[in-house]
Parts: structure tokens; C-alpha cells; sequence
DNA sequence: CAGGATCCTTAGCGATACTG
DNA sequence: CAGTATCGCTAAGGATCCTG
């Protein structure tokens, strides 16, 4: 039996609450706004998450209207995508994501699957107006993404494109370390945890895309 | 203990679910969004939380630097308010409560409080642009509110003012009815569920600002 | 092997009662 | 009024075990 417990509130925000409010259900959310994702890959992105838990939340986003499991639209027939309505929920998703990038960092271990860093990039990503466009292509924990810089926004697509100036396969955690510290990107490339093909100054352009402009830090 | 039940992922979205991703803790936020509050006012308008639950969700919010409890500019030395990062919630919540509408309405029995029904006010709310910019007073619930309409949209603010044209008292439950199906405004008036000083059509302008043009209802 | 279902333990939740 | 204390319940976490 899944979850049924409600606010029993008319409010707005209770109803969607009562629907996506359960722990994981926006985490997963987050993870289907990039791209349709099966099971086992849900899995891998979300490492934490039970399989009990996913296999509860899946089924009641499902009954709720907010993601749809079968073929749809001949994609890939067992992959879990999102919903119109369910897709309505990225303005949320994002501003979630820039409200938490100013929380107090936990000092813990911390996973970072390819929608975190992802999400991250498009969400905290200030790219210089003036720079050159740029279009990388990421491999990133064994899926192919992506990323195009320009006019001050990063945008992030799922697949392969025809004309990347440079591609990076790296793991999910390695580049987030590179776009906490940009200046490690040679380093990265000699020890081999990344691999950079193509113009490496596009790489560059990406990670100081992110670099924020000195956190204030009051408290 | 180690964590006390943390995402454990860098991505900002799980860090903003560790802090206000436990239960009740947005809605919360939502009433604190609207003026400060005692812990019995937040209970009040929360009737299902319990309080000890309530008073474990306070303390974690200003722990994390989302309230603050404290006497602060001068106000109640009692009443819990939103810190500048928690007021940074705004869009946030507000974003839940456009979305959440769309949800199909549970047929169960559900409360609503005072800050239910303002946030769906300014949320739901397209008042006529060609109307006349109407002020109305709302004693909502033992306290009191000002409700401005003007220019398509409208604002709440807690307190008094002294420009109404029209003055409305009642519970928040019955000025959700109201919200839902305004030609009931009449007999409301009648029955005495409502009182209202001042201009009628003032109120009859608030009550279909919000009266939205039909729901498409597809499952 | 992907895609879950089942079992067991723990921690968070809900309701009520109680206290400074 | 502003919370604590206590207790039964249920969801989350973790591991293992089916099933196609």
C-alpha cells in the first residue's frame, strides 16, 4: 500500500504537496525534467534511494498525473517520463535548486549524479555574454549530453550533437569538483580522470561559467 | 545518530529538501510568508500538524537560518518570522501553489486557513484589467488583512488600512465557497455567515477575480 | 540482468496528555 | 500560551529474494 496520507488543506500548495511532497518524489522529478530514465538508471542517479521507496514513488506520481511509464510517443517503452502537467513543475524545480546553492554546505560525503551537476550547471551557470558560443558534448556517468553556452545562459539537452567544439567524459562528482575549482582542469586532464577531446579552452568557458561572484556569508 | 536523515547530494535541489523538505515544513513557510507568526496562530492555521511535530519543524527551520524566533525590528517578541534566505522562498512556494491547483480536488474533508486562501487569492487571482483598483478589508480569522486589486493583479498585506471601500468579515472556509462559487454572496450576507461593511460590489469584484474560465479535466 | 517485490528494523509522524 | 513527554503507528532504509 502506498502512501495516503494528505494535508487535507484546499490550499494550493497542500494539494501539491500532497502529491510531490514525499520524500524523493522532486528529486525524481529533477532527474525526468533532463530526460526519460528507466528504473535501474533512476537508481544509479538517486544512489540513496531505496528500491522499495522508488518502486512506491514511481507508482503514486504515476497515479497522480505527474510522470507516465509506458511507450509514449515511440521513446524507449520502459522508461519513466514526465507528464505535461508533471513538466510544469521545472520553474519550481529550479528555483528549489538556486535557493539550496546558498545553503550551509554539509561537511559529509555527498553523491553527485549527472542530473545534480547537470541541473547545477543550468541553474547557477552566469556564462560571460561576451564569450564566444560554445557547445560541449558531456559524457557523463555513461549517458551523452549536451551543453550549449550563449547569450549568458547554459542550456542543457540529453544525446549527441553533430557540433561540439569539445567533449568531456568525466564522472558526475569529478566535474562538480572542477566547477568548484576550475583551475584543477589541467591537473584532471594528466591523471586521467577526465578526458577532454577538442578545443580545451571550450571546457574552460564552461567551468568558470559557474564560478559565483563571492558568497556573502552572514549569519 | 549520524545525519538526521539527509540526501547526502551535493545538487542544490536536495540540499533545499534537507531543509524544508521534511513534512509541513513549506507549509509553514507559506503562512510565515504572509506576516509573522505566534505558535498558536501556526497552529491554528495549520489544524492537522501536532505540536510537537510543529515545534520540531520550527526549531529545524531556525536552525537552518530559514526563521528566526527572536525580537527582531522591534516586532512581537514572540512570533516567528521568515530570515531574508527564507523570505527567498517566495517564488518557490508560490510556483507549488499554481501547480498544485491544477491538481484533481481530493473529495475528502479539508480545512483551510486564513494563509490558504490569501496565497490562493494572489496566486489564482486575474482580476479584470478594466476595473476599478478596489481596497478591501478582510477580517479573516481573528486577524486582519488588506486586499488590494489593481492592474490584474492582486496584493495582501497584514493589518489595517484606512482607504477601504468595502469591510469583509468571516471564516476563511467560507470565503473559499465564496471564491468557488460567488453567486452565493447574497445569501451569505443573508444568513449572516459573512458581514460586510461598505461597498458590495467591491467584494463582488474580489470574489470573481479569482473565478477562473473553466477547467479543462482530462485523465 | 533489469525490474521490481518481500521482510525486517529504525526513525519520523500523529494524537493525546501534561507542564512551566 | 508555548511548548514537552509519551506512546502507538507507519513510512523510510537496507538487504535479500523472486520473476520475466
Amino acid at each position: 500500500m502506498p502512501t495516503s496520507r494528505s494535508y487535507r488543506d484546499s490550499c494550493g500548495i497542500a494539494r501539491a504537496l500532497d502529491v510531490v511532497g514525499e520524500r524523493w518524489a522532486l528529486l525524481i522529478v529533477r532527474e525526468l525534467l533532463l530526460t526519460p530514465q528507466r528504473f535501474s538508471e533512476l537508481r544509479h542517479a538517486l544512489p540513496h534511494v531505496s528500491s522499495n521507496v522508488l518502486a512506491d514513488r514511481l507508482r503514486e506520481l504515476e497515479n497522480n498525473g505527474v510522470i507516465r511509464h509506458g511507450p509514449a510517443e515511440a521513446d524507449d517503452p520502459k522508461a519513466y517520463q514526465l507528464t505535461e502537467w508533471g513538466r510544469k513543475l521545472e520553474p519550481v524545480v529550479r528555483g528549489l535548486a538556486g535557493w539550496g546553492i546558498d545553503a550551509p554546505q554539509p561537511p559529509e560525503p555527498t553523491s553527485l549524479s549527472a542530473g545534480s551537476v547537470l541541473i547545477f550547471l543550468e541553474e547557477a551557470a552566469r556564462p560571460d555574454p561576451t564569450a564566444p558560443p560554445t557547445v560541449c558534448r558531456l559524457d557523463l556517468g555513461g549517458r551523452v549530453w549536451t551543453v550549449r553556452l550563449a547569450e549568458g545562459r547554459v542550456q542543457v539537452r540529453a544525446g549527441e550533437t553533430t557540433t561540439a567544439d569539445a567533449s568531456l567524459r568525466a564522472e558526475p562528482k569529478t566535474l562538480g569538483t572542477l566547477l568548484a575549482d576550475p583551475s584543477a582542469l589541467e591537473t584532471a586532464c594528466a591523471d586521467g580522470s577526465i578526458a577532454v577531446v577538442g578545443d580545451l579552452s571550450a571546457i574552460r568557458r564552461l567551468l568558470h561559467a559557474v564560478t559565483r561572484p563571492a558568497q556573502p556569508n552572514s549569519p
